[in-house]
DNA sequence: ACACCAGCCGAACGTTCGGTCCAGTTCTGG
DNA sequence: CCAGAACTGGACCGAACGTTCGGCTGGTGT
């Protein structure tokens, strides 16, 4: 088995169980992998399972959502394109955030600074881009908020509801509402 | 101690750590007893301090929050009492809420149709209310969603990036957008 | 005065936790 | 072909888990 499906395996369970929920014993299971050849891999042990999971879904959040803020098209257009890679990196709602999902407990003691630098910096970057679609400062920083918590919100409500179809309309909504400004 | 003041003291140990990091030693330390008095109080252990907790949130975010709803008001004015309510709820963003620290692991497995099914019937109240406000009913919805997501967004955001500010920024934008219609 | 009982606790139960050890097996370059 | 690196499975460890039990307290009813 390559990396990538080993990762693939293992991040299922801890979205599925949380990070205290995630046991050696259940990610043994899941990967098919023994303990002992777990820690071959990730010497560290469940931290260093986790941290990695935690890079690894920060890079893909980046690559497929906020990279397209970076480029250099029309501020409503990267906008949309944000907005399609956030659902991308959901599956349509349907995948929780595992960088919420660490939000609780002993992950957010050992990773929560981290995540919530990235989160300041992914902010300020959503607000220069509505800055760009000619938002004042203030009301750009507004709008940027109102994006991610719509976003997340959403996306909790289809797990809370266990029906990500709200999810969906709400990314629909949202790039019509982006586009014709 | 009284029955009040032993639960709010367990109920900061798991909105703290989650369900399954929220363990008995924690909770017998944190509440000033034993292991084994804990096991007086609720006699079905964990499990049954979770359910306890559990009612008592949703209780609780019925009488602050959804309730104004019921009232007979001008669903404009009911419409920001609730976002009131549900600020207060949170302690204006500070404490994380129960019902969403509950989505995952082992506790979503306990307690997660019961959840379900009350977002549910939560969501159609609020889906009324705006139908009350003017909207038709497809639209109704879609605003009901929304104003949800945004608080459970903002909420989210404000653990993630460890500053509650940005959600007391959106209760007054919220409030100050429900009011004139 | 005595029995009673809610409330609480220390000590231990069996289980599972995260983590380690090691004897193998599989892979790979020379 | 073979030495050594890469990797694996399973037994095993001390610690912590949720849970249970017998017994100690102090107040109440009689």
């Amino acid at each position: 088995m390559d990396q990538a499906q080993l990762l693939s395996r293992l991040q299922l369970v801890f979205q599925e169980h949380g990070y205290e929920g995630a046991t050696l014993s259940k990610l043994a299971a899941h990967s098919g992998l023994g303990k002992a050849s777990l820690y071959h891999h990730f010497p560290g042990g469940k931290a260093e399972i986790g941290a990695t999971l935690l890079r690894g879904a920060v890079e893909r959040l980046e690559k497929l959502a906020f990279a397209a803020l970076r480029q250099n098209a029309n501020p409503r257009q990267r906008l949309t394109e944000f907005v399609d890679g956030f659902a991308a990196y959901t599956e349509d709602g349907a995948s929780p955030c595992l960088i919420a999902a660490f939000s609780q407990g002993s992950a957010w003691v050992a990773h929560g600074d981290a995540v919530a630098e990235q989160f300041q910096s992914w902010r300020a970057l959503l607000a220069a881009t509505f800055q760009e679609a000619g938002y004042k400062p203030r009301r750009a920083r507004r709008e940027a908020d109102a994006l991610l918590g719509v976003l997340y919100g959403q996306l909790l409500l289809a797990k809370l509801s266990d029906d990500p179809s709200g999810f969906r309309r709400s990314i629909k909504r949202l790039k019509k509402s982006l586009l014709p400004g």
